[in-house]
RNA sequence: GCCCGGGUGGCGAAACGGCAGACGCAAGGGACUUAAAAUCCCUUGGGGGCAACCCCAUCUGGGUUCGAAUCCCAGCCCGGGCACCA
């Protein structure tokens, strides 16, 4: 075998990644014993929803910038548990699936497959034991143990509301599926909207709390203030007008320091007064407004600021503050869905009641003079004003008199401060097919029935036509063999729930069954969830910033209260990573700018591709994908191979090599633990870069490199780690440690300025003090044209780093 | 309209308020080669100068500071999210 002219062998992917992968497999490298781990690390990563495209260079950035964070815990001494899944219920999955005219339970596993197949190509550090899918009846039992849970704890409601129809389509679509009032996929069809009996998840009884929690975490800010604005709180006062037909309106308002200038109140179309306050002379006026809202689809109908539209109900209502009697109108801008559905209207300080007033000639009252004293442009919306034409109230400031009218209202029970949130129910009734069944049951004699535990799942039943049609019900609402069932408390004949849940409801609890796959009999094993859960690290994407980070913070939060968990917040860190794009855009199919990864990891193979991805920009902010400069990534990597075939033995001697060494792993450990990838290759190249030109280089300065790049290129470091000479893996050689007093330079360059710009610099020893460094700084010759005759006024002195001297 | 990001060489980018452009790509020159590829060495923000050096330069305009890519104010552009929320 040995020639006399034997080459080490040249770095070939094709041949390390493979035996790597298999060797990973069958020595169980990315298992970790759940109830042994001594130092459990939980490493969460998103999920992905299994297209039929395959995974993107986006998901695959997300993975392994969250990979690398698993692997990095890992050399620290954590046993890191690095579970993965498939999102794969759903309205995507089955639009594809109607699309494609292929049943999505042909569909779905074909994509897992080609998924899994993608995901252990990147070399992901995935313990593969604990896979889940949450089409798999052994996991959407337990979603629909979760829906069981919320409706036992009075947290699960029905009630009608309206959605958005395509009346083309003949189905309701999501909010996300409307394009200005449009159909998605019919772009001439208008949407309108319909009203349906909905399940609802009471997220509002939370919004505090999902609130106040969100100071505690440690979360990237931009998550953070997405959740605070999606909560939205608002502090204000409900106030009440009365009325002819004895029941007040109740308004909700920010300002009620500008009651006195409400001069007419304005209800939403849907609201339950409408009826009873509509005179009779106006009935057919305000019959024609309704009808005309009703054609309105809601997205369009809340995209807005321009033209106002309403009508007069013919009706008065009394302001609480002046006693007048003001108009009732009905308008489309005012929502039902937020405070009490309708408004008392001040048009000289509010934008949408000014435009209404002067579209329709009503009373314009300013009752705030601005603080400067300048009777400024209607409406005055700022804070910074006084009271006017306000009774007692004249004079005060718009926030003190926040206060004072409020009070002076309760005190006649015609107001209340009040705290109003913007966030909605979680409608989670999906009129679809491909979601897990709603698990109730409606009885003729008992009415609204759960589905007993014992009795779940509740199977989706296969159906040949999944196709939504006109009738707005499910498409399981026409397979009657599976809908008709004995009621379980009396026996008697009763009805499935025939709508399926949100894919959100899915996707809010995964992370909790990951750890438990192995328990069949329960949804979440006490003991396991102990030990694993609150997730440590999650790193994902913000556009799962108010949704999924939100619903998956309340069930845990309600599965916390009913006693299943000791903990009410899931994820102790939560990082969002950048998004990828490509030129300047989001990648998407509709777009036709997806990129897929296989065929550069095909041709470079997974580790270049690691590092490439996490090199071409910082990770917390993505940017463009492009593919130029893949091949830097791979000279680092043959740069690296050639060291450690070139190692020598004996210890290293204090040099320019060693400190670089401690210099590195400092700087390299600092940036991975910000998630400051592209910082730290970097930093390891330039210690190549130094190795490379210092000699013979003895393996002690190589070893420590190799488990830096680990995280980064796994199946290389594991190739270099046993071509070194070592058994095992390089998972468990350990974190490098640094020794500062090694990583110090002893020779500094001194920049000295004058004036703030730099005219020279001084070679010194490290750590001198001020006086010499300034002393030998004012020495330097060539300063000497700058300073000649003038007074040094002041001397900034930065230790080692810079003098400034300011003439 | 509102809320988040972001604007730095030919390109991706770096830079505790302290030498702007680390690291990498591309480009140009050279070495090796019959040749090409690969590899190695050198150059590379703009302008001036034989040179040591000097001037200009981080979207624009102001400000704070001994000193600003970085902090503050105003504006422009790009990306993402929300959208009549009273």
């Amino acid at each position: 075998m040995s020639g006399t002219n034997e080459h080490p062998p040249a770095y070939d992917p094709a041949i390390v990644e493979p035996k790597w992968r298999r060797r990973w497999e069958e020595r169980r490298t990315n298992t970790v014993d759940l109830t042994g781990a001594a130092r459990p690390f939980y490493n969460l990563m998103m999920f992905p929803y299994p297209s039929a495209e395959g995974l993107h260079v986006g998901n695959v950035f997300a993975f392994i910038g969250s990979d690398i964070h698993g692997r990095y815990r890992r050399l620290q001494g954590y046993d890191v548990f690095e579970p993965i899944g498939f999102d794969a219920f759903g309205i995507h999955s089955e639009n594809y699936a109607l699309k494609v005219d292929t049943h999505p339970a042909k569909l779905i596993p074909r994509n897992i497959v080609r998924f899994r197949e993608q995901l252990r190509r990147v070399g992901l550090m995935v313990n593969w034991e604990h896979e889940l899918s949450t089409t798999d009846p052994t996991y959407y039992r337990w979603t629909q143990w979760v829906f069981l849970q919320l409706y036992r704890a009075g947290l699960a409601e029905k009630k009608a509301a309206p959605v958005n129809w395509c009346p083309e389509c003949k189905t309701v679509l999501a909010n996300e599926q409307v394009i200005n009032g449009f159909c998605e996929r019919h772009p001439e069809i208008a949407v309108i909207q319909r009203v349906l009996e909905q399940w609802f998840f009471m997220i509002t009884r939370y919004a505090e709390r999902l609130l106040d929690n969100l100071a505690t975490l440690d979360w990237s800010d931009t998550t953070r203030t997405a959740q605070v604005n999606w909560i939205g709180r608002s502090d204000g006062a409900e106030l009440v007008f009365e009325t002819p037909v004895g029941e007040p309106i109740a308004v909700f308002t920010t300002r009620p320091d500008t009651v006195f200038g409400a001069t007419y109140v304005v209800l939403a179309p849907e609201h339950p007064l409408v009826e009873r306050l509509t005179a009779a002379e106006h009935r057919s006026d305000v019959n024609a407004y309704l009808r005309h809202v009703a054609q309105t689809d809601l997205v369009s109908r809340k995209v807005g600021g321009n033209d106002k539209t309403g009508v007069f109900t013919g009706s008065y209502a009394r302001n609480p503050a002046t006693g007048e009697t003001i108009p009732i109108w009905i308008a489309d801008y005012v929502l039902m869905e937020y405070g009490t559905g309708a408004i008392m209207a001040v048009p000289a300080h509010d934008e949408r009641d000014f435009e209404f007033a002067t579209a329709f000639g009503l009373p314009i009252v300013p009752v705030i003079e601005p603080a400067d004293g300048v009777s400024g442009t209607l409406p005055f919306t700022d804070w910074d004003g006084t009271l006017v034409n306000s009774g007692a109230f004249d004079g005060l400031g718009c926030r003190e008199a926040v206060g004072a009218v409020t009070r002076w209202l309760e005190e006649r029970a015609l107001g209340a401060g009040r705290v109003q949130y913007r966030l909605h129910d979680w409608c989670i009734s999906r009129q679809r097919y491909w979601g897990p069944p709603i698990p109730m049951l409606y009885c003729d004699a008992c009415g609204t029935v759960p589905v007993p535990e014992a009795d779940l799942p509740v199977i989706l039943p296969p159906l040949e036509n999944f196709r939504p049609d006109e009738s707005g019900i499910s498409p399981l609402a026409r397979n009657e063999a599976w809908y008709r069932v004995p009621c379980p408390t009396c026996g008697g004949p009763a009805r499935r729930e025939t709508d399926v849940s949100d894919t959100f409801l899915d996707s809010a609890w995964y992370f909790l069954r990951y750890p438990s796959t192995g328990f069949d009999d329960r949804p979440i094993d006490a003991t396991v969830t102990k030990k694993w859960l609150p997730v440590n690290t999650y790193i994902g994407g913000n556009e799962h910033a108010v949704l999924h980070l939100m619903y998956s913070r309340f069930i845990t939060m309600v599965l916390h209260d009913l006693g299943h968990l000791d903990f009410e917040e899931p994820y102790r860190t939560f990082r969002a990573h950048g998004m990828i794009v490509k030129d300047g855009a989001k990648m998407s199919k509709s777009r036709g700018n997806v990129v897929v990864p296989d065929e550069y990891i095909g041709q470079w193979g997974a580790d270049t591709f690691r590092l490439y991805m996490m090199f071409l920009g910082p990770y917390l902010e993505g940017g463009d994908f492009r593919d130029e400069g893949i091949i830097g990534q791979r000279r680092f990597l043959d740069k690296v191979w050639d060291l450690v075939g070139a190692v020598t033995a004996g210890a290293p001697e204090p040099n320019e090599a060693v400190r670089k060494l401690h210099q590195t792993v400092r700087g390299v450990t600092d940036d991975i633990a910000a998630l400051h990838y592209n910082t730290a290759i970097a930093k390891m190249m330039e210690y190549v870069n130094v190795l490379r030109g210092a000699g013979e280089v003895p393996a002690a300065l190589v070893e420590p490199l190799v488990t830096m790049l680990s995280p980064f290129a796994p199946h290389f470091a594991e190739e270099c780690w046993e071509r070194l000479g070592h058994e095992g893996t390089v998972f468990e050689s350990g974190w490098p440690t640094f020794d500062a007093d090694l990583a110090r330079e002893d020779q500094v360059e001194i920049v000295v300025q004058v004036n703030g710009k730099v005219r020279g610099r001084v070679r010194a020893v490290a750590g001198l003090p001020e006086e010499t460094a300034v002393t030998l700084a004012r020495e330097d010759a060539s300063l000497r044209k700058f300073l000649n005759d003038k007074t040094i006024r002041k001397t900034v002195y930065v230790a080692d780093r810079l003098v400034n001297f300011v003439i």
